[in-house]
DNA sequence: AAGTGGTCTAGACCACCCT
DNA sequence: GGGTGGTCTAGACCACTTT
């Protein structure tokens, strides 16, 4: 069998699945030990899956006292997702109009942002994203035409994520993003259904993929008035 | 000694200067076992300063292949710093302009942030944040008075950061942030120095000691020609 | 002094990739 | 088949907090 699921894996899930049933905010979970004797597994593999917990945010642990529930959260761990999974997320009903599909060169900064020559052959896809059949964005995706062959035959109404990783096997792990405020010119604000002028969240992101190749240069221009942009920030433990 | 550091601390912060210096993008570290030996400690503790560096994004690993150097990023791994190194971070020199520092109570949404009773004690404490003496920030910050007795005495135009961990013992460690594009309104935009109805990024924060305890709910509101904000967002591995 | 999480070891086997 | 990272074990000692 080629998807034999890790112990720790295994244990972590447990792990939430009681801690969110039983345990409220701030009380304490049983010691690594005790732990590892229940589920009958080492203590390294206890503390594993305890380490993704408190990654996530979800318990959190204190040298000499013992391991405890974090207080409920703002917002869910953040995760990189297509616009479709995060506008059903928000209780949205996702949809998409496709402006243009087209195969072009690489202006210079595109060319940086995603290591390729300048002028060499990049996908260009412009869409109008839509939550309830309202505009929500207006969305400017290029990536490099050499790794994707015949991706303009796909039906690009879709996830593109999706698309992505049946097709060409590819798996988009991780996006960085810069984030503005800007203000919306004529043909965008037409696109969007609002004002010129309005305020805009914009998002830029330069996403890789699981072999540390870069994929994906996308600029969302979202609504104001419709979205917001959640994230949670750490601090190193000991720097 | 109190403070005795971690080998694989040493390790990983070995293991960043020589991949830096000697290592171009998608080069091939050396493996695991070579590494345990060449540092002289066991392969769970290489791992455990691998796996920091692939969190932090410098590296990624391939199973059966290697363990590779990543892309430049276009950020620094996020991480929540004060304004004032933030600032730093972006070649500015930080300032700030008290506009208040008070006693107060905590209204309805106040409360139910910082998870304190409706009317119970907050400071409060407004203050304009200054980049290279020119306005960059308008920020209201609110603490339940009860974790930080006597807070009003202390400098606040220096770090809140600072003085929390010093004086308090108390080290946030994670922030979790809404991120708004908005308009600013005349009193903010005077406070700003731009026009009214100018576009600006609004972060609201709520953070976590590392107790598990809510201790600080921000609004910054930022002006949109001075700043942006990068984070990184990842997928699951195996969801 | 006792108990906790944090670190570390020296092995072992597995799933996967390459040749 | 040989090499890689991924997982797991059964111990051990440490730094820290509480009793």
């Amino acid at each position: 069998m080629t998807n034999m699921e890790a112990k720790h894996v295994l244990v972590r899930r447990k792990l939430q699945t009681e801690v969110t049933a039983h345990l409220r905010p701030n009380e304490l979970l049983p010691t690594e030990r005790e732990l590892a004797a229940r589920f009958g597994v080492s203590r390294m593999t206890i503390r594993q899956a305890l380490r993704t917990l408190i990654d996530e945010g979800h318990i959190y642990a204190v040298r000499g006292q013992g391991t405890f529930v974090s207080e409920p959260r703002v917002s869910k761990t953040q995760a990189l997702t297509s616009f479709s999974d995060d506008m059903r997320a928000r209780g949205y009903r996702p949809g998409s109009r496709l402006l243009e599909a087209s195969l072009g060169t690489a202006d210079a900064s595109t060319a940086k942002a995603l290591g390729v020559d300048l002028g060499s052959a990049v996908y260009r896809i412009e869409r109008v994203r839509l939550a309830d059949d309202a505009p929500m964005c207006h969305e400017l995706v290029q990536l490099p035409a050499r790794l994707f062959p015949g991706l303009l035959d796909q039906d690009l109404e879709s996830s593109l994520y999706q698309i992505l990783e049946n097709r060409y096997r590819t798996r988009v792990v991780r996006g960085d993003q810069t984030i503005r405020a800007i203000s919306l010119d004529r043909r965008r604000a037409d696109l969007l259904g609002v004002t010129p002028r309005s305020s805009a969240l914009s998002v830029q992101r330069i996403s890789t993929d699981d072999r540390g190749r870069l994929v994906e240069r996308a600029e969302s221009v979202y609504r104001a008035d419709r979205y917001d942009f959640t994230t949670t920030v750490t601090r190193p433990r000991k720097p």
